[in-house]
RNA sequence: GUGCCUAUGGUGUAACGGUUAGCACACGAGUUUGUGGAACUCGUAGCGAGGGUUCAACUCCCUCUAGGCACC
């Protein structure tokens, strides 16, 4: 899932998204309800319809802002008390509130709001966290349900000149729960088996990729992943890089979210196959540290491409691959030129996407 | 021709007769994992040249060189 964090993929238009293929994006609760906040999205419809996209929308619950702007927050049982980070205002992010704002997002996929510790955490911090995660879950679980009828019916998008993506969606709506519990695996069991005691439409691992080992993390998706229903959908939030989504494929994970490769787009750092993506073994890649990569990470801005008129990535037939070259995407880097930081966001969702969608065929294949 | 002023990394600048000459930009390398921040970290690189005074000179003095200003 590309993210658009605040109802855009940085740099692209939705029209720009359907174009790379993106089946889904994932906003953020948090930020939409800063702004352009909850009266006003409501009255505008939905996201889907404010931002023109009609795939499906996964929103985060706000949850890890507790965790990534911890400087400017407050948990106690009942919620999170934010200070806004655009004026300094005081937001009561609750769990109900967090389910309130996703309805009015429209949302397709709606998480649960939970507690996120850490990487580095003391076992009492993570213990904490997850068991407040469990409480929060039953929460969210009533909220929702007590939200989706109404919400049916005023989350519908009505035609409109500006629906040009396509037919309207139709209003089945999911509720992921997170599992917490850090690295361990006696927490996160019981995190999970909780979470599936109150029957959930899909399972996402939380709280991994936030500084702890990446031994640690394999060890816990395992874990997780063997406790998890079959039937059911799970989600790794917020990682990672290629081969750790390659190793989650295989423990069983279903859906991932990640900012790097949009952020290391604008911020220079292109993904580039080394070899052809349809015939990688990707089974190779189901340790922490493989020895070899299936793909280059290239510093576009590095002075070794001044002059390199070669294309970007050999392997790859994205808009930007087809069009510039190594030299000229250096040089608007060089010369700070918004397309650069458009050009390598293309290159770097379609070098994603079709991860993904090699790894598809390749688990249908296996099955 | 005469007088005066200036000279510090690639660029623009700071400080001081006494620790390793500071800062910004540029340049280079790295980091980015449910995106507040096209962000952050690290690095390369300098006292115009020569002589003198001094325990010690980028700093004070002299000469030269280059640039600027004024006058004839």
């Amino acid at each position: 899932m590309p993210i658009a964090t605040k109802g855009a993929v940085k740099t692209m238009s939705s029209r720009d998204m359907k174009n790379l293929g993106a089946q889904i994006l994932l906003s953020n609760t948090y930020h939409l309800l800063l702004r352009p906040g909850l009266e006003a999205m409501r009255e505008l419809g939905g996201l889907h319809r404010f931002m023109n996209w009609d795939g499906p929308i996964l929103t985060d619950s706000g949850g890890y802002q507790v965790f990534s702007l911890s400087k400017m927050n407050k948990t106690t049982e009942e919620g999170v008390t934010f200070k806004s980070h655009i004026d300094g205002a005081r937001v009561n992010l609750t769990p109900e509130l967090s389910m309130q704002m996703q309805a009015a997002i429209g949302s397709d996929i709606v998480m649960q709001f939970d507690d996120v510790a850490a990487g580095d955490s003391s076992r009492e911090r993570y213990d904490e966290a997850m068991e407040r995660s469990l409480r929060w879950a039953g929460r969210c679980k009533a909220e929702y349900s007590s939200l989706r009828a109404p919400a049916k019916q005023s989350s519908k998008i009505a035609s409109s000149p500006l629906d040009e993506l396509g037919a309207p969606r139709n209003d089945e709506t999911a509720l992921f729960a997170i599992v917490q519990g850090g690295t361990h695996e006696d927490l996160r069991e019981k995190s999970a088996r909780g979470l599936m005691e109150i029957g959930f439409d899909g399972y996402a691992i939380g709280g991994l990729s936030v500084g702890e080992k990446r031994e640690d993390a394999y060890r816990i998706v395992k874990r997780v992943c063997e406790i998890l229903p079959q039937d059911k959908p799970r989600y790794f939030m917020g990682g990672g890089m290629p081969e750790e989504i390659v190793a989650y494929v295989q423990m069983g994970v279903d859906m991932f979210d990640c900012v790097i490769p949009t952020r290391n787009a604008r911020h220079g750092t292109l993904f580039v196959w080394n070899q052809d993506p349809a015939t990688v073994d990707w089974s190779a890649y189901q340790d922490p540290r493989p020895e070899n990569l299936f793909y280059d990470r290239l510093r576009i801005t590095g002075e070794s491409n001044a002059l390199d008129q070669s294309p970007i990535d050999s392997h790859c037939d994205c808009e930007t691959c087809k069009t510039t070259s190594r030299a000229y995407m250096r040089h608007l880097f060089s010369v700070q030129e918004l397309l650069a930081l458009r050009l390598a966001t293309i290159h770097n969702l379609h070098f994603y996407l079709t991860l993904m969608r090699c790894l598809r065929e390749w688990i249908q294949k296996t099955e």
